[in-house]
RNA sequence: GGGCUCGUGGUCUAGCUGGUUAUGACAUCGCCUUUACACGGCGAAGGUCGGGCGUUCGAAUCGCCUCGAGCCCA
């Protein structure tokens, strides 16, 4: 069993990684051992798998390595939410066309192919990081086999009237031709020009109002004032005309309006944003539309002219006309297609929309457990300031299709049968004809939007739809980012509770961002970004794991920092240097033995042990894996390579069976604790101290416990693995009692080789006169104690007898100058020829006389040291006893 | 403008159901090559917990206010 001498991760992570046998991670659903099922977040297939998902991933495989332990089987899926945008847009410029310029199906093929690769790169990623993920339970969301499952999610919520179609209000990003969903949405402020308008009355004075969209004139329904506004009250209910277009509208109140805004009147228009729609509903005000889908001009006066166009011809227009009264530079919140960036319209389109259930929606997410609990108010946030139906046709061709015709006869609504799924309707016709007697159908050419696809993920790991799903609905635990709690968390709530009339999850994890080492998010343009490869390249996958792990509480962020990776590979190194240390002594095996009263140390040991397995349970049950961690590390350092085996050094030379065993039972237990965090140290070690063992992530959660002979213990549950026994022959009395004398051999040890090293003693120079006090039977703990630190050492009980002795006395010439003068000199070489007893012995009384001089305390300088055991000593406190070292 | 999170030694961080000298890491300084480890050992210095007010016998920990940082949203 020769070890190598230093820790190669490099070569011990490639050599896991071909040897481990992936089913070890399968999932077997068979219902013997406790269900845990992981709704993996299915990640938009990019091509690069960055830091901030390496940490999410972290999260998820040191769960599912712990359930595993435990004794769960654990459904850890991987899937790919393929479908969306991004992809298009991505081929659109690496083609250099547009989607319409080739047939859907290849456009869509050259999609897929993208996809495909860039699937390829991240999951290599993943597997470097040792995700111990289920891959035969892979999902491709552009794949039939999923898809099939969003088409008959789109059926049945139809049929449950969940679905509708109807010409609405929509975000309308021009660019992309499509309709999105807020969740698409993001606002950001912008530089504009805030214009001031006459709009003449028809029958009564003018009104002048204030806009930052002029090009939108054409769509004016209404002019706006706030009903409290005392300079428009009298306006309400008249006609005024709209400059240009010469059109009447209505003067309507509105306590929405804002009287410090611009004039405190406004142009209701159909639609500059999101409160012309609430105004238009309000008020029931006519539709006039100016923009067309591809974000150009459709009125007569400025037709086929771009948004941008128009505003600059409107103005030009108004101001030949003198019609504007003002122009003022402010700052606008405006609303941004988040895929491309481009300014979004709002128009009105007939589209398919799923309705949104508030109350329902927060009634199952109170059900669900949130950790961190704040993730919860985010969700409710969100979801009361809802205000629209879920818009979820898209104007576009990757994804998942609409399975809808339309009836050339009598245009109704031919909504495929589920068993027809999966289908195209652009590629296949319905297989029977309509109500009407017609077979002659339209397709619909929209398709869904992506996150209908994600949305039913939970419901996928379950087994939906087949009827068996029930048994592992709710899935035990959903890990995601807090950027997406009003996307993916609520649109999957909303799904669940209409397919399923459950929550998804019994818990939602959510963890922070990834910040950069300056502490800012990572971002392309802070050029702060760090690729998990190269941190692998450099740390190990161990490392770059432990940081995920010690960064930070869950939830928080976690900077990303060269020290917590430099303390991880530090930590490899030593653990790595205790196991090697040893198991040079190991060779012979390991022996069952029955631990006694004779074997302080070791029992010290393990209980100590016992007590770490207990609180890093407790930890990772509470999904605290920084404190986990703190608290392994602690141990390997403190508790058993500076203290156990500084200790037992020499009977381990000696192969002392006892500490051999001792040994091997704390580097068993530690390497499965460490299991989750650092599965190819792990693994490696385990191979080493249980040759020809099964995996150590096939083994169970150590869980131990101290049976002194006669006492009993309660036998473990089934749920909570094997315990592994150490036997005491002693009763729990003694059991405590050789803890407790353990503990003293460390302080001892401890102690004297920190007083060797204040003392600049060599730490293994023999010292003499050695007094150790204390109240228990120290014979046991002796050996080791001496061996330790090569001394000779007495034991006494009780308390020292401890005497201050003067050991030097000098005139102090400070006090005596002023008094004695030029006689001071005489006086104090007489002080320094009388012996020290002799000024000892009075020094006491408050005085001293000398050849008839009185001299005060405070004439001398007076030097003490302890004394003991008749000599001068050091004295070391211990928090039970009391060391005396003579001094030389 | 609304919601949320955070503000602890040089840096990052634990603690925050209130209670002895505030945790750990990295960095710094001093001493030490002692046959597992110098990515080591022993030791030291460094914070009064953003600021203010309050509750309390007692607050980093609770409440209010304030300043600052960030996230999400309008």
């Amino acid at each position: 069993m020769a070890i190598p001498k230093n820790f190669d991760y490099q070569y011990i992570e490639s050599k896991w990684l071909t040897a481990w046998n992936p089913d070890m991670y399968r999932f077997r659903g068979d219902g013997i051992k406790e269900r845990f099922i992981i709704d993996t977040p299915p990640p938009y297939p990019t091509g690069n798998f960055h830091l901030g998902n390496a940490l999410n991933w972290c999260y998820i495989d040191f769960i599912a390595r712990y359930k595993r332990m435990k004794g769960f089987d654990v459904k850890f899926p991987q899937g790919w939410d393929c479908h969306g945008l991004p992809t298009e847009v991505k081929v659109e410029t690496t083609f250099n066309i547009t989607k319409n310029q080739i047939p859907r199906t290849e456009f869509r093929g050259l999609c897929e192919s993208l996809t495909r690769e860039n699937i390829a790169l991240m999951k290599g990623t993943m597997q470097r990081l040792a995700f111990s993920i289920d891959w035969s339970q892979e999902f491709v969301t552009m794949e039939k086999a999923y898809y099939v499952k969003t088409q008959k999610s789109f059926v049945q919520m139809y049929h449950n009237d969940l679905i509708y179609r109807s010409e609405h209000p929509v975000n309308w990003c021009p660019r992309c031709e499509t309709a999105i969903a807020f969740a698409e949405v993001n606002y950001d402020s912008r530089s504009t020009i805030l214009y001031y308008l006459i709009f003449e009355g028809s029958d009564l004075g003018s009104v002048e109002i204030a806009t930052t969209r002029p090009e939108l004139l054409g769509a004016c329904v209404a002019v706006a004032v706030n009903p409290s506004d005392e300079r428009y009250v009298n306006l309400i209910g008249r006609k005024v005309r709209t400059p240009l277009y010469n059109e009447e509208v209505d003067v309507i109140g509105d306590e929405a309006v804002d009287p410090t805004f611009g004039t405190g009147a406004v142009m209701i228009c159909t639609f500059g944003d999101k409160q012309d729609v609430r105004w238009w509903k309000k008020h029931n005000l006519p539709l006039k539309k100016v923009i067309g889908k591809d974000g150009r001009v459709i009125d007569k006066r400025y037709y086929g002219v771009t948004i941008g166009e128009a505003k600059g011809r409107v103005i030009g227009d108004l101001l030949d006309d003198k019609l504007v009264q003002k122009q003022e530079r402010i700052e606008q919140s405006v609303g941004f297609h988040d895929r491309c960036k481009t300014p979004i319209e709002i128009l009105s389109e007939s589209q398919w929309f799923v309705k949104i259930n508030k109350d329902a929606i927060l009634a199952r997410a109170a059900e669900v457990e949130w950790i961190p609990s704040f993730a919860f108010h985010r969700l409710k946030n969100w979801t009361e300031s809802v205000e629209w139906d879920w818009c979820i046709s898209r104007q576009r061709v990757f994804a998942t299709p609409i399975p809808v015709w339309y009836c050339d006869g009598c245009g109704q609504v031919m909504v495929a049968e589920e068993r027809w799924l999966p289908l195209d309707p652009t590629e296949e016709a319905p297989r029977r004809p309509c109500e009407c007697g017609s077979s002659s159908f339209t397709p619909e050419y929209d398709v869904l939007d992506t996150w209908m696809d994600s949305s039913i993920s939970a419901l996928n790991a379950a087994g939906w739809p087949d009827a068996k799903y029930k048994r592992q609905f709710p899935t035990q635990l959903r890990p995601q980012g807090h950027d997406i709690i009003r996307t993916w968390a609520f649109y999957s709530i909303l799904r669940s509770d209409a397919l399923a009339g459950s929550k998804p999850w019994e818990r939602v994890i959510v963890n922070g961002m990834v910040l950069g080492e300056d502490n800012q998010k990572m971002s392309k343009s802070l050029g702060n970004i760090i690729a998990p490869e190269s941190v692998i390249e450099r740390y190990g996958t161990d490392a770059v794991r432990q940081w995920a792990a010690i960064g930070g509480s869950v939830g928080s962020d976690v900077p990303y920092n060269t020290k917590d990776l430099t303390a991880s590979s530090r930590f490899l190194t030593k653990l790595w240097n205790v196991f090697r240390f040893a198991t040079l002594h190991l060779t012979e095996g390991v022996q069952p033995v029955t631990y006694g009263l004779q074997n302080p140390s070791e029992i010290w040991l393990i209980y100590n042990l016992i007590d770490l397995v207990e609180s890093v349970t407790a930890s990772m049950d509470r999904f605290a894996f920084d404190e986990a961690l703190k608290e392994i590390r602690s141990f390997v350092w403190n508790t058993l390579a500076d203290h156990y085996v500084e200790a037992v050094k020499g009977r381990l030379y000696e192969r002392d069976v006892y500490c051999v065993a001792a040994l091997h039972l704390a580097l068993d237990t530690i390497v499965k604790l460490l299991a989750p965090f650092c599965p190819f140290f792990s693994e490696e070690l385990f191979s080493h101290i249980n040759p020809g063992a099964e995996s150590v992530h096939l083994h169970p959660w150590p869980a131990l416990s101290l049976r002194p002979q006669d006492v009993a213990v309660p036998e473990p549950t089934a749920t909570s693995g094997v315990v592994q026994q150490i036997t005491v022959a002693a009763s729990q009395a003694e059991a405590q009692e050789a803890r407790r004398i353990g503990e003293l051999v460390k302080e001892i040890i401890a102690s004297v080789r920190r007083y060797k090293s204040e003392q600049r003693i060599a730490l293994n120079a023999r010292v003499e006169g050695v007094f150790v006090y204390v109240n228990c039977d120290m014979s046991y703990g002796a050996p080791d104690i001496s061996n330790a630190l090569n001394a000779d050492i007495e034991y006494k009980r009780g308390r020292p007898d401890i005497q201050e002795r003067v050991t030097e006395i000098r005139p102090n010439l400070g006090s005596l100058g002023p008094r004695f003068k030029s006689d001071a000199k005489r006086i104090g070489e007489l002080i320094k020829s009388t012996p020290i007893k002799e000024i000892a012995n009075q020094i006491g009384e408050g005085s001293v006389t000398i050849d008839g001089h009185v001299f005060a305390q405070t004439d001398f300088i007076v030097k003490k040291e302890p004394f003991a055991e008749g000599a001068a000593v050091d004295v070391i406190e211990l928090s039970e006893g009391t060391v005396l070292v003579k001094r030389t």
